[in-house]
DNA sequence: CGCCGAATTGATCTGACTCAAGGTAAGTGG
DNA sequence: CCACTTACCTTGAGTCAGATCAATTCGGCG
C-alpha cells in the first residue's frame, strides 16, 4: 500500500525509475558498512528495510554520527558530486538496500526533469535537516535536544504509516547521544527524567510519546520560527520549569504577520542594467 | 588579476555566464538585508565586495547565525529548490552583490554542463562545511571551536589571495558566538586566552595569526579524520593542557594506509539482478 | 566632546561531563 | 536448558567548562 519515492510520497508523474534503476539488492547484518569513508561513490543507496546510521571519526578515535536513516530514504546524497563517500554508512539492524547507480540516475535525470527534481528535492530536505540540527547544537539543552530527537523519529514515523506515538529505538543512547551533541550518560538521564514527568514511556530502546503536546511546547521553545522577532535578549528568560502539562505551541503564525525589520526592503535599491561577471569579485584595495 | 568563478578558482574552461547572468548589481550599507526570510527566491546573490551573514530567528527571539559568507562566494544556494529563502541574509559591511536570476541560471545549467556542475560544487562546499560545523558543535571545546573558526576565516582569505595571518573580522563576537555556539563572553575570553598564549593577537577585530601550527593542533584534535581509529574512547583523554606550542600535526595520512573495519567490505554480499522499485520499501509487518 | 554599541574582565552559578558502580537483556557455548 | 559472557542501560557523586550576571573600558561616530 504506501509507497514512496525518495523521500515523499510517491505522487504519480508516470515516473518509474525501478527498471533502469534499481540492479541490485544489497543486504546488510546489523553492524555490517553499506559503504566506508573514502569508497569510490558509485551508487546511492534506498533503503527498503531497516536503519542505517551515517558517521564520520575524528582525529581522537572517537566517532560522530551525522545522520540516521530510515526505510524510504536513501542514503550517501551526502556524497552526491563527489568521487568518495565523506562518511560511513552502517547497517543499526538487518537492512536491505537497492542500489541506484549513480551514472544511470545522472543520465536518467537529465531526459527526466522530474526526478531531478525529486533527486532535488531529498537532497534540500537533507539540508534542511542538518541545518536544524545546526540550531539544535548550538542553541538548546539537553531536554530540548533529546525531545527534538524523539520528535523527530516520531514524525519520520508518521511519514511512514507507522504509529508516531510509539515505537522502538534502533540506535544506542551512545548513537544518539553523538548525534545531538551529547553523553550517553546524560541521554539516560533526560529519558528517565522526561518519563518521570509523565511525558514519556521508556523502556530500554521502545518509547511511547504520552504527551506530545508537552514535549512540542518544549522543543519549540527555542526552534527555529519564521517569525523574526524584535527582543533581541540573549539566552534569558525561560524559566527551567519543565513544561508539566501540554503548553499549547504558539500558533504558527508562519507567514500571515511577517514583521519586516528594516523598512522591509526599502533598503534594497538596485541597479539595473549593469553587466559585471557574478562569479568575480573586485580586486582592489590590496591589504584586506 | 584574482578572478574567481563561483566558489572556486576560475579555471578557464571558456565560461562567461557574465553576459547572460549578471542582469543587476545590489549595494548594500551595514546592517541591510539581502534578502529576507520567506521572501520569494528569485535570485542567487555572489558577493562582489563585503561580508553578508545568513540567519535565522528562534521562537524566543534569538537569533542564530547559520553562514558567513565573502567575496567570492554564492549566496542564497540554501534556498535552491525552495520557493522561499530558508534564512536572512544581512550585510555586515557595505556590500556589493551580484545577481543571478535563478531561472536564467537553470536555463543555462540546463545547456552548459559545466556550468552545472560548478554549481553543485558550490552546494557540495556549503553542505561540507555545515557538516564540519556540525562536528565542531557536537564535540569541540571553546578553544577548539573558536580556533577552528579563525583558521576558517584564515583559509578563505588566503584562497582569495588576501593574508591568511592577519585579518580583520567583519562581525562581531556575538555572531561569532551564534555561529560557533557560544556566548558572546566565552568567544571574548577565548580571543584573550589565545593571545595570552602567545598563539594569536588580537585588537577588536583585527587578528593575527601568530603561530598557526600551534592553533592547528588545538583544532585538529577533534577534527574528522579519513582514517577510522579502532579505540573507541570516549571524550577521555584529552589533557586540557592549552597545546603551548607548535604540536606539530599529524601527517595527513589520508587515504594511504587505510584500515577497513568488518574485513574490508567482504561483508557486502550482494543480490544482482534483481529489479524492484528503489523508491519504495517494504511494507510487511504492521507495527513497527 | 559626549554618546552608545561593542568588547573586556570579574564573580558566581549550574548543566552537562566524568568517573564509577550496579542492573538488565540478549546472546553463546557447553 | 542453563551458566556465562557481553553489550547496553541506569543511577549516583563530584567536578568543571561555559553560561549568566554585572561592571568597566574602549572606540567609533555624530
Amino acid at each position: 500500500m504506501a509507497r514512496f519515492c525518495l523521500v515523499g510520497p510517491c505522487q504519480s508523474d508516470g515516473i518509474d525509475p525501478a527498471e533502469t534503476l534499481a540492479q541490485r539488492v544489497v543486504r546488510l547484518r546489523k553492524g555490517e558498512p553499506l559503504y566506508l569513508l573514502g569508497d569510490p561513490v558509485a551508487t546511492l543507496f534506498a533503503i527498503r528495510v531497516g536503519t542505517v546510521k551515517t558517521h564520520v571519526a575524528t582525529e581522537d578515535g572517537r566517532t560522530q554520527v551525522v545522520g540516521f536513516h530510515f526505510p524510504g530514504e536513501i542514503v550517501g546524497l551526502d556524497s552526491i558530486g563527489r568521487h568518495q563517500y565523506a562518511s560511513y554508512a552502517t547497517a543499526l539492524e538487518d537492512t536491505k538496500a537497492c542500489m541506484i547507480p549513480m551514472d544511470a540516475l545522472r543520465t536518467l535525470a537529465a531526459s527526466t526533469p522530474a526526478l531531478a527534481s525529486r533527486v532535488f528535492l531529498a537532497l534540500d530536505r537533507q539540508a534542511q535537516r542538518t541545518r536544524a540540527l545546526q540550531t539544535l547544537l548550538a542553541l538548546m539543552t539537553a531536554e530540548e535536544r533529546l525531545v527534538t530527537f524523539l520528535l523527530w523519529i516520531s514524525e519520520g514515523q508518521s511519514a511512514r504509516g507507522f504509529s508516531s506515538s510509539e515505537f522502538i529505538l534502533r540506535m544506542s543512547r551512545e548513537e544518539i547521544g553523538s548525534y545531538i551533541g551529547l553523553t550517553l550518560e546524560t541521554v539516560s538521564r533526560q529519558f528517565s527524567r522526561l518519563a518521570e514527568y509523565g511525558l514519556i514511556r521508556v523502556k530500554h530502546r521502545s518509547v511511547a510519546l504520552v504527551d506530545k503536546a508537552g514535549l512540542r511546547a518544549i522543543a519549540a521553545r527555542p526552534a527555529i520560527s519564521a517569525v523574526p522577532s524584535s527582543t533581541s535578549s540573549r539566552r534569558a528568560g525561560v524559566p527551567h520549569a519543565p513544561a508539566q502539562g501540554a503548553i499549547p505551541l504558539a500558533p504558527e503564525q508562519a507567514w500571515a504577520a511577517r514583521i519586516p525589520p528594516q523598512s522591509a526592503g526599502g533598503a534594497r535599491h538596485t541597479d539595473s542594467g549593469v553587466k559585471t561577471n557574478p562569479f568575480a569579485w573586485e580586486t582592489g584595495n590590496g591589504q584586506q
